[in-house]
DNA sequence: TAAGTTTCAATAGTGTTACTATCATTATCG
DNA sequence: CGATAATGATAGTAACACTATTGAAACTTA
């Protein structure tokens, strides 16, 4: 038992098990390493991730630049790590929230929800602060891919927590219509499209639409969703 | 009359009135201007925006990094000003290629096949590939908003180009739809989830579908759109 | 043709970032 | 208690993103 922090059980004995190339040491297996995941949501979800260096982490944690990288090769995987984070997280919620429904409408209407709603809860994990993380993933994560390395990344699995949520996905759309040719196009752009449109309704607005009394951004998803497999009431 | 590149008029006259945000100097005002832009499309569809830097430009078009800074206040904003270019490009091409067009459910399918599909088009001005500037927008376009500058260039007027075609497409949408909820969120999901979709094909393909025989990301998005505006054949 | 003005090249220099390396110190564990 | 792993402290390097200054062409205008 470490005396710091708290070892908290994760519910259900859980452990999201994120690919070893986002990290050089489990950042899991240690005080600084989880230090490291705590300071580095706050700080990038404060300054951005271009803005985000090692040193300034460093100072606002408490340790030394070097220290860091130990852990992670660099910022850039320091950010795939907490994406992945985020996917697996996101992925454990939606095989447990849906877990219990028979109807596939059901079941994807829900999805839906989960993969374009706001992320409100919090302390689900000890040290994450999933809010936080998903206003990250919401700024960031394209940046994880959109670089030189997405193909030798790929080639080791450093975007498996997204496509398995993207599949995830595409196989109920699939019972629901098993005629359909885009299962996997449809959910990546509903998930996509849903962390754009939050961010142009926050700094771009005529690039959304406001609608009052509900959430447009999930209630759009979800209908473009229904109305593109063709389901009918 | 300038001695080195031919001063080609340009299509009808018409001149691509790029914001000054983007700029210090005009690079159309002068041969360097000129090289500088054809140049960095050359160099940053070659080896990506990240890589991408003063220095090896300079080294590739013969001048000076002095000398590039005069005309653009540094690499983030010589990429706004590329994708700037191509989105006032893309708005004069669909005006034009709508122009003779009546019938909206017509001039929708037109608009979305010219906002997915690929430019095969080249040379429609003197000194740009299209086809290249076209992987750049692909690849590089969401990082010209995803910074913290976000809120300030907006204000100048820096993404006028992209909120120009999706205005445009939208009041297509409108045309056919008027109590259409969502006309914006839908065209901003369409053309960016279709840069987001080349990138996958390419790079990430468990998360597209591919189909025999046709563009899968052209039919894609035409089948959803006017399907999630309810269009009745 | 001379003078002014713009344009660009050349060079040098600064602060920051993204690392790498080395060695001392402190926990941890068998 | 001794070994080993984890961290801290410090230093250093190469590249990058600029800024500043000066001087030479070239082009413009009187």
């Amino acid at each position: 038992m470490s005396k710091t922090t708290p070892t908290f059980q994760l519910p259900l004995g859980v452990r999201l098990d994120i690919p070893q190339i986002t990290y050089l040491k489990d950042p899991e297996s240690s005080d600084l390493g989880r230090r490291i995941v705590t300071g580095s949501i706050e700080l990038m979800d404060e300054i951005g991730f271009d803005d985000f260096t090692f040193k300034r982490l460093s100072n606002s944690i408490d340790t030394t630049e070097a220290s860091l990288y130990r852990y992670f090769e660099n910022k850039h995987k320091l950010l795939l790590y907490l994406t992945t984070w985020y996917w697996y997280w996101l992925e454990y919620r939606l095989v447990f929230g849906l877990a219990n429904l028979t109807d596939p409408k059901e079941k994807l209407v829900k999805a839906i929800q989960m993969l374009t709603e706001e992320v409100q809860q919090d302390s689900y994990f000890a040290h994450i602060d999933e809010t936080k993380l998903h206003r990250i993933v919401i700024n960031e994560s394209s940046k994880t891919y959109l670089t030189r390395m997405v193909d030798e990344e790929n080639k080791m699995g450093a975007f498996r927590g997204f496509k398995r949520v993207v599949a995830l996905v595409s196989s109920i759309v699939m019972e629901l219509n098993k005629n359909f040719k885009y299962p996997h196009m449809l959910i990546s752009t509903v998930i996509e499209g849903a962390h754009h449109q939050r961010f142009f309704a926050e700094h771009l607005p005529s690039l959304t639409d406001k609608v009052r009394g509900e959430d447009p951004i999930s209630s759009f998803y979800t209908m473009m969703v229904l109305q593109s497999i063709g389901y009918k009431k």
